[in-house]
DNA sequence: GACATAGTCTATCGACCGATATACATCCAC
DNA sequence: GTGGATGTATATCGGTCGATAGACTATGTC
């Protein structure tokens, strides 16, 4: 194995820049619909109008690609979440902030977490690779985990954990942060739309389910009496 | 095509039922860990201590096979679902059911639920290969589905148009009904598991989710005011 | 215009897939 | 016991997979 990935060095001509993001724009879509396995390199080739060959010239290999795509979908879900991550480290830092303050915090990071896999660009391809994530087993993968619990599911603990007065090593608390999300990730599974006919994502849609999670996390949050020990 | 599905006749020595049942069962549990496309008939047929024709002769094909399994967990879900259903059903069909009543019933639904994807025997197999029937395109797999839409998605959709006073078939409440089963099946996956090391469903790690999930209906239940049209 | 690099092409490799032909073993009915 | 049904074994088929060898073209530098 000589040529692993085709890095550009600068300087180079790189007439094939075109050509390589075509086939990443393929790969996230056929990746997603198909799985990792059951995408054909021959599939992906034909699709993305390039030679068989080309995929290991530009990415050294089928895995190569996959991680190529995962880079690029981790790299959105930062970008997107890196505000109000910013936001919620500085409010979690400052011991006087209000309860009121933190529940808001954590509504609105359960609301961008639903625009991340419901809405922008791509939706239908990174909705259906990250339900992928949770089930498949492919090299690379847990980095996309990695990202989402570093983005979505710590910064919701750290928030509950204030909230509940309970360490955010608990296992309940983690539990628990567990469930609130889930309420956003079952609109990941195909199951959770073909229950109607259209079975789209339309923005109503996003806006509907950003209202239901914020009125369940409101309530939740302001009914249960907490800083008790145990639950039952 | 000749032999396509070996269906005893009663009557006839059934000397390989031992045989037909092993193979099941290790099917089911390399179907969940690897995915249909993932696993081979060589594979299941070397774990299940059979030829790999032995396959063919007892369910058809590889497609045959999964749907046995797919079969054998549709069974297991109605056993454990109908008691419940039941009671589901008459109190829907009584005007003068009280609201508390569709609450807690609403909140044993949930906890079943739980108990289903989570508990039992084969747990793990039945957990990952519900994942996978939400993100893979496998023949048989959507009688998966609908077995959980009917035992599962529609009691609870039916209890929570009554406990909101809007029509069962209203879109936002469709959307409420999964938002609140998201909670339990986002425990299905493997991503909500790794966050600690040992990364099992112990009894008492049920026990815990079933506590949380019913305190969040509850509170969600309680505290919201329904019968308004919109939501916000 | 000679040469190296970048990028694309056809053809093909070895491995593995699901399925089956076919022969053989075992068991029950009569 | 003998014939048919039931179950198990080996060997192999045609097909698809990911990957690569190697020839070809285009582009830029000197």
């Amino acid at each position: 194995m000589v040529h692993v990935i085709a890095r550009h060095r600068p300087g180079t001509q790189a007439r094939g820049e075109d050509t390589r993001r075509r086939i990443l724009e393929t790969a996230l879509e056929i990746f997603a619909t198909e799985g990792y396995e059951g995408a054909s390199t021959r599939q992906l080739a034909e699709r993305a109008d390039v030679n068989l060959p080309a995929i290991q010239y530009y990415f050294g290999s089928k895995e190569g690609l996959f991680r190529a795509v995962l880079e690029s979908i981790i790299e959105h879900t930062e970008r997107h979440m890196a505000p109000l991550d910013l936001r919620v480290k500085a409010a979690l830092a400052d011991p006087g902030t209000s309860r009121e303050k933190l529940l808001e915090l954590l509504c609105e990071m359960l609301k961008a977490f639903v625009s991340l896999v419901l809405g922008g660009t791509q939706i239908e391809s990174r909705r259906l690779l990250f339900a992928r994530s949770e089930v498949e087993d492919t090299p690379g993968l847990e980095q996309l985990h990695e990202s989402g619990k570093r983005h979505v599911f710590a910064p919701c603990l750290a928030l509950i954990a204030r909230l509940t007065g309970r360490p955010a090593d608990d296992l309940e608390t983690e539990l628990r942060a567990l469930a609130l999300m889930g309420q956003v990730t079952i609109f990941c599974h195909k199951g959770a739309l073909d229950t109607r006919a259209p079975a789209e994502f339309t923005p109503e849609r996003v806006r509907i389910i950003q209202g239901l999670v914020r009125e369940h996390t409101l309530a939740i949050f302001r009914a249960v009496s907490f800083k008790a020990a145990s639950l039952q």
